[in-house]
DNA sequence: TTGAAAGCGCTACCAA
DNA sequence: TTGGTAGCGCTTTCAA
């Protein structure tokens, strides 16, 4: 076990060398061509030398060969946007995998839509699943069709010119979470924006479906509600709440949601008495407080429907660039609101 | 915009074609190649050339043609393990693809050991970082060296021959909140240990860490607790508590522990007075519940400082397996304990 | 049933 | 300063 890195990686001349037979022969041992038939001894041969060379093909050669890739690539987050998120992107790379995709995950940090574009383009993947954290331009589908992909998805609170758009309208959130507070009776009503940076692509849509949900309602009213994820940011918003004016508030998820309903007790404001409070995501430790957090559950597609997705556009591109929602939402009533 | 997919991907001689230059030059100018000097006017030619074809070099091509890549491979959870790890996942990448590295997550479902590391084996990865969901085998190993991976680390509880080992060692965990449990006075203690499958990996050893905290104290007993993150399993828990017998609990983490706290206090447990409670992660909203709940605050290493680790290994493959702490624990009191 | 060889796109050596 | 070209590892015709 010295410094087993020396010697150099086997090819498949080498397998061909020790087994005696062509490289060609290899190739079609290992890959079990069925277009030729190769003799049962040769095939033991091959499959010996192979297994003694601890033999591995070599992917890049592969597909530089084959004229394309079976990459997925997932632009990855600035930001943790969330656990329903995060769990997502989980099923997502394992249903891809399942169908034997190979997902990339690329980080774009500092790129812009074009320079990130470029970047995934060189590696020729197949399909691109943006989930709209990095803002993808026509021009940059342009580049990434250019390049060979066949399919390129948008996921997020953006439609972008000429890919296959999945669209997961945000504004839907909020519009839903506005309903529910209106149907309660309120009417002077805050939105939460978080001051973390990154979350403006999901903040600002529901801030928009919230305006909407608003604007059907007469005597109605909208305001934004700036806050950091900390308790002194929680804390400062909460002692100037009375001049806010406010009697309900829908605060982006439900962890700000218990951020800043806890802080607005502890300044001895009642809830839902005098504020109803609003999560979002539906976690297990919302239903923990006093009051039980009211929430906007959300329904989205599920990582297996959209690898099924992915992998019918990729072997059918000649197909419009569709537009699926696949997002519901709906508001579940506890105790705060 | 009819369907630009239709002519084929330019390649670097489509461009000296058009630029009337050699493929060779092109790579020179793309590569802004130092050993060479190109005349003003020839890299005016072909980056012109470039730009009005889209010219998009192919990785593949070029790393076949390096003999290596700058692929990091990741092989990722199978389940979602917590926000502090998947906080620590996204900072790798990001500090890997700051040094350049080609990041490439690669989901294993159903690989047993060997079988995974030889799927990673063929994208010739320049290094992987398994963050310990998948169990590495020596011969595992073996293999990803022998096709020439520089580094291979493992990064988790379990130490693996022949790897270069960053272990994070979970008992570490245990250790420590049991240890702040006996200094409170506390003596029969309860570990949570989730029923959710796939974090054994994590749950044993810090069992594993709090037994062996308590064998150093005379009259302390450890107790596992079996728990899923369901209200009902809490409150089935919470139901038979009595029987249990203990004085504390250490809860896994802080989302068990907030649940198992919400049910003994509502089945009349007094916290911290009857029985203390303490959680791991040090999350915000532990700070929310009332009483204060009690912690292990991780100090996980940076994603930053492993990037640069793995930089350093891969420069410099030669130095021995290392075996480096990456975990600190250090409990946090509150008012649950 | 097997082998010889072309060629995928790229870089780097050597010659001009 | 630029061009010709070999060759990275693989698959796949076409011949034998």
């Amino acid at each position: 076990m010295g410094r087993p890195a020396e010697r150099p990686v086997p090819t498949s001349a080498d397998v061909a060398r020790l087994a005696g037979v062509s490289r060609a022969t290899v190739s079609y041992v290992l890959n079990n061509t069925s277009a030729v038939r190769i003799s049962e001894p040769t095939r033991r041969k091959v499959r010996e030398a192979a297994e003694e060379l601890a033999y591995i093909p070599h992917a890049a050669a592969r597909s530089l060969r084959a004229g394309h890739t079976r990459i997925v690539l997932l632009p990855t987050a600035h930001v943790p946007i969330g656990p329903l998120h995060s769990r997502f992107l989980n099923e997502l790379q394992w249903a891809l995998r399942r169908l034997d995709y190979t997902v990339v995950q690329y980080g774009s940090l500092g790129l812009d839509g074009d320079e990130a574009a470029r970047a995934w383009a060189e590696l020729r993947p197949v399909a691109v699943v943006s989930l709209g954290e990095i803002a993808l331009t026509p021009h940059g589908v342009e580049i990434l069709k250019r390049s060979g992909a066949k399919a390129v998805i948008t996921l997020g609170p953006r439609r972008v010119e000429g890919a296959h758009a999945l669209v997961m309208d945000q504004r839907e959130i909020g519009n839903c979470a506005v309903d529910h507070l209106l149907e309660r009776g309120r009417r002077r009503i805050g939105v939460v924006m978080p001051e973390e940076p990154g979350l403006e692509l999901f903040s600002e849509p529901r801030l928009a479906g919230a305006r909407a949900a608003a604007a059907s309602s007469t005597g109605a009213r909208v305001e934004p509600v700036p806050l950091s994820y900390t308790e002194e940011s929680a804390g400062a918003l909460a002692a100037r709440w009375g001049g806010l004016d406010l009697d309900a508030v829908y605060a982006y998820n439900d962890e700000y949601a218990m951020l800043l309903m806890r802080a607005l007790q502890d300044a001895g404001v009642d809830i839902p008495g005098d504020v109803a409070v609003l999560g979002a995501d539906n976690l297990l430790l919302g239903k923990l407080l006093r009051p039980r957090l009211s929430t906007v559950r959300i329904d989205l597609v599920t990582g297996q429907r959209l690898a099924a997705l992915v992998d019918r556009v990729v072997r059918d591109p000649g197909g419009e660039p569709e537009r699926h929602d696949l997002m519901g939402a709906l508001a579940v009533r506890r105790e705060s609101s």
